[in-house]
DNA sequence: CGCGACGTTGATTTGCCTCAACGATTGTGG
DNA sequence: CCACAATCGTTGAGGCAAATCAACGTCGCG
């Protein structure tokens, strides 16, 4: 029983003792080094993960041979790759631990059998995926609308936790610019 | 009852008759005319929509005043501002008809009690959450990657449908670029 | 008819990228 | 423990994609 999770699921549903322990015990501990993978572009996604504890990176591979960076995962939160969950279908992502980073895998059979026994877990997912699907809405609103340094001076002041954690060229391809671009907006030569 | 979204139902989940009847009898049906505003911004958004028939575009106003288009709403497309529905906020969307349209509205206190009744519900727009979030990221990843004369010729081969019924000028700003560009790279002087 | 909405075209500007060179730091094998 | 490479960040010069601004053409509609 992992307690970090049994308090964020507490916040969306109520679930009786037993439901949590029943939920838990189809999480399986995964720990990752630093640099691992859990998930490379061609393969298929097969699992929701909660992260414990660590740092992960979603990015892509584009046309150009650039990393681009989508979002990152931090403790508690829940990662996964919908597109190749959903569409049983080779993603063309990739998910990439930036720390040595604790998880619980919740695989897709797993989920299967426990939204058919607990259909409160749909309500839970549904929430998740409303919050996820808000927060890149809000992305998405932000890139089309800001400059990079205005990007960077929100970004910074709504995540400072970040900059501490996670190399500036990932921050830059986060932001959507340069490392180069990016050190120059913060020397403030831009 | 609405046999487009009978038709709809049926491909992601398994409902019996009754429970369709059930479902739809919290349907309301709505006609907007076009330039008809569905939400406006600082409203708070109560409902779920289903397009029978027609268009809406979901956009927002920037901090330089630009309308900037998220979103279209076609024929058999669920389409609602989730920010404010689910955190019952003020809206900063608006989203409005671009032709004369016709709705059936779900709003928020019916979609409660109908997934209490029906859970299944819970499932059904679990998916369409799903879905609209994969819609959206790879539309992220498009604009991260790709120059405006490359998404202008993958939108057209994408979605010829909707340069009949779309006017140029809001194309050009769901692709992230001005009207002006938009027709260079239209007459190839770009 | 005349006005407003929409689209086009050209001149100019600008935000950001590319490329290249160069520090600083970290880590790794001899 | 040092040498060396790899990784990461900085800085500058030059270039390009797209924005801005302005003028003008066209169409549909009250």
């Amino acid at each position: 029983m992992n307690d970090n999770l049994s308090s964020y699921l507490k916040r969306y549903i109520d679930l009786t003792e037993q439901e949590n322990e029943r939920f838990q015990s189809f999480l399986k501990k995964t720990v990752l080094n630093k640099g691992d993978f859990l998930l490379k572009a061609g393969r298929i996604c097969t699992a929701r993960y909660f992260v414990v504890k660590g740092c992960l990176r979603l990015y892509y591979i584009d046309s150009k041979g650039n990393e681009q960076i989508i979002h990152f995962g931090l403790d508690n939160w829940w990662i996964t790759e919908y597109d190749s969950l959903i569409n049983q279908k080779p993603s063309n992502i990739y998910i990439q631990a930036i720390e040595n980073t604790e998880l619980l895998t919740l695989n897709q059979t797993s989920f299967e059998k426990l939204t058919l026994e607990i259909p409160k877990i749909n309500t839970l997912f549904r929430i998740i995926m409303e919050k996820t699907f808000i927060a890149s809405q809000r992305r998405m609103e932000y890139m089309l609308s800001y400059s990079g340094k205005e990007l960077y001076q929100k970004f910074v002041s709504q995540n400072p936790q970040f900059l501490q954690r996670v190399p500036q060229y990932m921050i830059a391809s986060y932001l959507g610019m340069t490392p180069e671009f990016y050190s120059k907006i913060r020397s403030n030569s831009v």
